[in-house]
DNA sequence: TCCAAAAGTTAGGTATGCCTAATTATTTAT
DNA sequence: ATAAATAATTAGGCATACCTAACTTTTGGA
């Protein structure tokens, strides 16, 4: 079986190679899990002589079906064990992400599984992410735009929020975004892009860089 | 903080201690951790340094307050899993132990206390043994006895179940024995002290071994 | 009392996963 | 086209937690 370490790499590299639909640079893998580039590629040639990803030198990382596989296996833990806690321990959206990183990793199929079907087998996590089913099958999901890319003087609704930093979503919670919010995006600065939002008719100023976490369908 | 070998180790200790009331050999510890005696001096010298112990070379070890509140904490965090998992996911006697022997490193405070709040502040696990609260203070107990030393031609009431392995709670519960079942101890043979209890009127073997770790009440 | 067996420790080694500093490859901007 | 900047890799270490084999201490008969 696979240990802690490398269910985070597979993990980051699905995620990373999901977003940008393109092969996981080393630099970008070190990022997300805040350790450095050298102890990545370190890692990574090993993930590759185990077959988990397909590795080659200064041209970046993909997964092999193998690796994929583990990584939808991992975020369905993480994404049912945050929706379990929310709904079931009354933990909130900023607490869960936490508890989930550690979760994921010590938790059989038996009990994952029992924990899917107490929830009645949902589709999505807190956060909007779909959750794998006992296969690895991800739920059909509409496509989404981030909100720092959509126009202005139009109503969105809330579909996924990408859960970065505990603080983070404490300010979107204090501003009233959750998932399913909607909103009426009134204007952007030409200035640094931040954007001003309405909800329930309270205007809230967001940075770009927050913007990029909401992502938003059309009310 | 401490990672989870050290939980381990501390939690073995403390068990090793508590069960008989003087200080843990390493041979205990190695066995009881199913690693060599090697590492275990090497970790119980480590330990010690941290202060979680109390070492004196070819002594054996002992717990510092400090050790025993984590081990306690631990412990806490082992048995209120337990509960919860047969409780409210459904998992059994026999499937609860392998999963709390993992959890218990990755599940924080804040965690446990909204389980042990969503349980209604148990005072016993699924094996009942006694769960600390929160401030590491455990309930009271009775006094209660191995099955192996009791009187024969008398009804016991089984008040705790040491979940060695998954087999033993298996054949334990096959045969009828659970928390709070009540039995009849009808015999034993003077050859190799094997019991014969009597669970709603069907008689069952219970070797000496098995039966150390039925811990009985009379009724 | 003394000596062998058992219990415990030390020595020397391995695997894992991280680090910083130095080096090499690739990309970008002139 | 080339030099500087950026990205990636390699080299050399370190900490942790294991292991087996060798050695030392303790203990329990004879
Ligand atoms: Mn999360
Ligand atoms: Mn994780
Ligand atoms: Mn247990
Ligand atoms: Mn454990």
């Amino acid at each position: 079986m696979v240990n802690i370490s490398t269910e985070d790499y597979l993990k980051a590299i699905y995620q990373i190679n999901t977003e940008k639909n393109e092969a996981a640079t080393t630099t970008e893998v070190a990022c997300k899990l805040d350790i450095s580039k050298a102890a990545t590629t370190e890692m990574v040639q090993k993930l590759s002589e185990r077959g988990f990803i397909n590795y080659e030198k200064y041209k970046g990382v993909e997964l092999t079906d193998e690796g994929k596989k583990i990584a939808l296996q991992i975020l369905r833990r993480h994404r049912l064990w945050e929706l379990f806690l929310i709904k079931v321990l009354g933990l909130t959206w900023s607490e869960v992400h936490d508890e989930a990183e550690r979760l994921e990793h010590t938790t059989s199929d038996l009990l994952i599984n029992k924990i899917d079907e107490y929830l009645g087998f949902p589709d999505f996590d807190p956060h909007g992410s779909p959750i794998p089913d006992k296969f690895g099958v991800l739920p059909e999901m509409p496509a989404l735009t981030p909100l720092s890319e959509c126009d202005t003087g139009i109503s969105y609704r809330i579909m996924l929020v990408n859960d970065a930093s505990n603080e983070l979503m404490n300010y979107f919670t204090s501003i009233g975004i959750e998932l399913k919010t909607e909103l009426y995006l009134s204007g952007r600065l030409d200035f640094d892009r931040t954007l001003f939002i309405e909800i329930n008719g309270i205007r809230h100023p967001v940075t770009e860089k927050m913007a990029k976490h909401l992502f938003v369908e059309k009310v």
